[in-house]
This record gives C-alpha cells, structure tokens and sequence, in this order.
DNA sequence: TATGAATGAGTATTCATTCAT
DNA sequence: GATGAATGAATACTCATTCAT
C-alpha cells in the first residue's frame, strides 16, 4: 500500500488518468491474466502514453496492489461482529458470515480471481492471502471450539482440522463458481453452505432456520 | 511423427536421460516456479547439455505436461469404484474416496501445487483441472441425489450446490494444508472430512463408522 | 492496430531513427546477405539499441519487405505508359521501356540484388517478383500480338516464348552485370538490348533509331 | 569436389546408403529449399540415422557440392564442338546450342534450381555458377565476333554486350519457365530462341532454318 | 503532467556436428 | 558401417522501465 500510495495525483485531471489506468489494469489482469497482461496494454485501454503510466505507478507489480490492497482487509472483515450482530444464534452466525463472504467475493470477482492468481505465484501475495485465511481460519476455530464447550458440536471433532475443511469449502466453492463461469444464485448457495457447516458440525438445523 | 519420434527414447540410456530431465524439471519448479524457472535450470541439475532438453520436449510447456498428464488421471481415478469397494455403505464409501483423494495429493505435493500454480495464468491446464473438478461434482451429485432419493440424505438440499461446496472442501483442503506448510495427519484428516461431509449432507454417523 | 500505430513514428526524431534502421538494414544486407545478417550488426550500424529495431519492424524479415515493398512497383511501373510519350514508334518505345529498366535497376542495385537473394529461398518473396514479372511478360506478349498483327514483327514466332526470353533477357541482363562487378555503360547497353529485341522480332532497325 | 569424394563407401551396402543419402538430399532441397531443409530431414526421407549421414558427407554444404559438382562441367560442356557438328552453318550452331542447353537444364531442372538458390548466398556456388556463364560468355562473344568479320552480323552490336544478353536470354529463360511451373514445348522454345538470337544479331533466318 | 522514443537485460529454441556404443 | 544420444554455439524477440522533450 505504501508503494501505491506514493504518488497521489494532485489535480483533478491527474485523479482521472489514475482511475482510468486502475480500471484499465483491472479489466487487462481480468482478460488476459497479470502474467500476460502488459503495460503497453493497460496504457492503451486507458487512452494514455506509455510514459503516464509510470507518473502514478512504480511498476506493474504496484498497479497490482494498489487494485489489491484494501480488498484483503474486507475479505478479512466479513467474519468480524458477526456474532454480536445475530444475537448468539450460532447457526446466523454462520449463515451471515457465509452471506457476507460470498457477496464481497462476487462483488469483487474479477480481482478475487487476479489475486488467486498472483498468489500462486508471488509470494508476497500468497503471503498477504494467507493471513487473511488464518484469521478466518482462527476465528472459526474458536467458534467451533466455543460451540463444543457449549454441548452444541461434536466434540470429537477436530477443531483445527474442521475450521480448515469449513473455511475452503466456502472460499474456494465461490473461487470454483466464479472460474466455471456460472450463475450464482446467492441465497441458495448461501443456505446450502450453511446447512453443511452447521449441519457438519453436529449441530441442530431445521430448515427454518436457513430462510431468514 | 519424425518429431513424435524423435522425442522417444531408444535405448536405456535415453530413458535414463529423460526420466533425469522430468525429475529435474519437478524440482525447479518447485523451488522457482514455472513462470520463473528456466530451462537452464532444469538442464544444469538434470547435468545435460542445453540442446539435450529439445531431444525429448518440444518446450518448457511441454515438459510441464509430460509431468501433469498422468497426474489428471491419477486424481480423477481416486473416485472410481468406491462403492463397490464398500458394499453400498454410504459413509464408508465417502470416507474411501476421502482418503484415496488425500493420498494421491499428499504423494505428489510437488507436482500438484505445480499444477494449481500453473492453472492461474494458464487456460489450457485450468480447462484441464477443470474436466477433473467436473467429474468430481458428477459423480458426488449422483451420489447425493442416490442417498436423497434413499432417504438417508436431507431431501431439501440442492444437491449441486452442495456437491460444489463438498468437492471445494476436500480438494482446497489439502492445497490449503499443503500451502500452509503444516504437517497432517492424514487419518485424523480424513475422519474429520468425512464426517463433516457426511453429516453435512444428514447422514447418521457414529463415531465407530469412522475409525475403520 | 495497437501493433500498427507503434510502427509508425509520430515524431521526427522516431522517422529520423527508422530511416536510420532501414538505411543500416540496406546496408547489412548488401555486405553480409540476409540470410547472415543479424538485427545485433543492423542496431550496431543504426548506432540504437537492440530494442528500438522492434519499435519499428516486427522482424527481420518486416525490414526486408519494409525495404522491397516500393521498388517492386518501381520496377512494375518503368513499362507503363511507354507508347504514348513515344507516339506509337515501336522501336522507340521499346528503347524507352528497356532505358527505364535499367536505370531503376542501376539506381537500385544493392536492393535488387537483395531481392534476388531473398526469392531464391523466400516463396513469398518468389511470388511477389513473379508478379512483377508476370505483368511484363504480359505487356510484353500484348505488344509483340500488336505487331505481328500491324505486320512488322514476324508472325510465325510464338508470341509468349518470345516475351518471356526478352523480358529474361533484359531483367537478367541487368542482374548479370552487376553481379559481374563490371561498370556499364547505360546507353550502349540499352542501344544492344534495344537492337536484339526489336531486330529479334523481325522490325525493321536503321542505326538512326537507337542514337536518339 | 574433393571434399565430397574423401568418403567413397567400400561395399555395396555402403553405395547404396550413399545413393539414398543423394537422392533425398535433392529432395528435400526441392521441397523445402536449402536454406530450410535439415540434415534431419535428409536422414530421415533416406530412412537412416542421423548420424549416418557423416559417414558420406563432413557437412551439409558437402552433399550439396556432391549433388551440384558435375552439373557445372556438363552445362558448361553443352555449347562445345557445337559448329564442328553443324559444319558451320551458324545458325544451326546457335540453335543446337540452344537446345542442348535447354534439355541439360530441363533435366536436372531440380539441382540447377537448388544451384540458383545457393548461388544466390553462398559466394562459392557464385563464383563456380560466373565460371561457367564466362565460359558461355566468352564463347559467345568470339562466335558474334566472328560472324561480324565474316559480314554476316552487324557490324555495330557491341559483342560483349550482346552477349551478355543472349546467354541472359537463354538461361532465365529456362530458369524462369521452370520457375513459374508451366510446361515447356521444348522445340518451340528452342526455335524461339534461336530465331530470336540470330535475327537480334542480323542473320539472314528464314523459317526453314528453324524447323531442322 | 503527458508524451512516446529508447533502452537492454533476459531466454527459449534450433540444428549442424560429434561421439560412445 | 550404423546408430541415435548428446552437444552447445548462435540469435531473434519481449517488455518493464527510463528519460528527453
């Protein structure tokens, strides 16, 4: 972030060229990946020269973060004040989590995706999603262990174990949708999700309890 | 064909010399990426001449699908079969495919993570992983709308969906452990795959059907 | 078009640099033939950097034709319009055509030969000469047709043999010499040329009609 | 010559691989031109091993010098003894001229092609190529001289430069003809040429002449 | 700020030739 | 003689980045 941050337009003719060059970058990473995607490219969607480019960015690897930066930070937030939100229902809890992710996550697909990608082969970046991930995978540990204290999971169950099953199924079933190109329908996968970790975890799920 | 030809060996020092350059190639880019790893590398630790690699691949590329094409098949199989190993027991024919899916990707980390790093920026290897995913998702929705139609599985769950979220669960998973660095278990893995996968879908399940 | 635009120099110091480019990659070719030139002696000539050629030229052989593309008119054109500025004297218009050829050749003759170079391996380049060279011999048989048909030139020859020896004579006549390293002089070899070809075809040749 | 003589096979096996080794050679360099064509494609239209081929030849360029050496003395040899033949007659000479030419080079029309194309890159083939067109040259240049001494030609031709243009004649137009693909009658070409030739020079040719 | 020309390090690939068997 | 594996020099081309205007 500090990189991206570094140059800041100063006129309002120079936040437009920036803005252009972000969306522009966007699109380019989108249609042909960051690997093959070129700078000549970017500057050419955004109608710029060459040289523009480099008044705002450092690099190409810093138009990628500054696409990034915050996008790792909301990801995370999904699964914050949760709990307090819904009241101590735990199976709201997971619903509401599952709800906010997903929405972010399709609301940002196309950088959800470029993301992916870097990560597989940057490890600055990989770095970055994995913290996000042990967050939630800390977080859904705790609930998972919270809820086995209670009487209300297994507790046979291996918490650690459980959280990492229950965090990829839900992050990489909307990795998995976005990639294959289909149409989601939210709610419904939403509810599926739910029922599965609820339900997975051992704890009492009536259907009245998925349709909100 | 002269090209098809000439890339296989005929005598055994051929062989040893390709099976050398396959090896050699699975550790570069392991340790530097494909996208970084040079043919250069893999030459100078396979210790052959530069011009030796084009004896038995056409290109970078192709030596990474010498090493994958197995693979693909490899994963895909760890499915077939289940049932009938198993008897018609549901959970155990879970906890079969579970387990063969966790082992074939344990036994070769290296090439997997390969795989999943070049399927980011590659469309070819990512259409490729793809036909394996969808045979997965195939194959576990038939097996969900069998144990719906049985009675044993809740009848409310859109059965694509959740086989989308159970094949996430699994397949990231294991990339996720494997990313992570973290050691596994793979029985006490598996026992916590399964059950969640089972229970997720509101089968029965005792604590002895997974102990084996 | 991305591609396009970035060949052609929107500034004069970029027209200065791609003249600069074409000027060395005339000269390279001259002294070492295109087959043994590299883009390292035409930048080293050009006095810029390896990269700058491609700013310009897609390729090696895009220079090559970057090169050849206007003279092939050049030469096509040197037939046109012969009869009408010599008022329909045949001979005169045969000197004319034959006068025209040789100097654009002469004034060419590095280039030419590079052609003749290039089309010995080159079908693409083979193709383009044939067509100039189908548009002589065409002229040349139409006009040979006119006069048989007028009663001047001999009615018994094949029309298409005769234009094709002639139009060899003089094209390789021109090549000939300059291969050989001997000066010319242009206005005895267009007197000789002009003599065997309009004498060839049975016109009646005084030596008045060749001094001018 | 003696480079590609050093290997002479000492058994019949060996002579025939040698054979097969010529024999694809001429046609892979038909096919694909000599800059293009490969070792390994000779090897492989021959149906034996790479390294075979240096067994009979130290280099690529030897096999062609194999193929080509002979052919120069022979097209070379087509315009002796030609007006001891004829008994003086100069018009017969310069057509039998014509026609042993043209049938030399119709039938190796393959390697005179190829010997067109090394010629045009490869100074030695050039030079051994300006050998022998001298040689047709010079022959020609005594021939018109004599005929201008006799008072049979005329008397204002520069014989260097027109003889210059009739070998030209001759030989593109053989070269051309089978450029282009056309079939060629030969006894017509010939008597074009012919009448072409001697009537250029100012013989006295009726069409009995030229009918043999 | 904007422009676009110039830079040059970095690398995959080809193929004639050699050589051990 | 025959085989085919191994060699390695040679080179075109890309593209992120710099810089003069």
């Amino acid at each position: 972030m500090s990189d991206a941050t570094r140059r800041v337009p100063r006129t309002g003719r120079g936040e437009r060229t920036r803005d252009e060059l972000l969306a522009a970058a966007t699109e380019v990473f989108w249609d042909k990946g960051y690997v093959d995607a070129r700078v000549a490219d970017i500057v050419e969607r955004a109608g710029v020269a060459h040289g523009t480019f480099y008044t705002y960015f450092d690099s190409k690897e810093a138009v990628l973060w500054a696409i990034a930066s915050d996008l790792n930070e909301a990801i995370a937030g999904t699964a914050r004040g949760v709990r307090a939100e819904v009241g101590g229902d735990e199976v709201r809890a997971i619903e509401l989590a599952n709800r906010r992710y997903l929405e972010v996550y399709l609301a940002n697909r196309k950088v959800m995706r470029l993301m992916e990608e870097v990560a597989a082969f940057n490890p600055e970046m990989r770095k970055a999603r994995q913290r996000t991930r042990v967050r939630f995978v800390d977080q859904t540990v705790r609930s998972i262990e919270r809820m086995q204290a209670a009487g209300v999971a297994d507790p046979d169950l291996d918490a650690t174990y459980a959280a990492h099953a229950l965090v990829s199924m839900v992050s990489h079933f909307a990795y998995a949708m976005v990639a294959s190109g289909a149409t989601l329908d939210a709610d419904a996968a939403v509810a599926t999700l739910t029922t599965l970790w609820a339900r997975g975890l051992g704890l009492e799920v009536g259907r009245r309890n998925l349709d909100g």
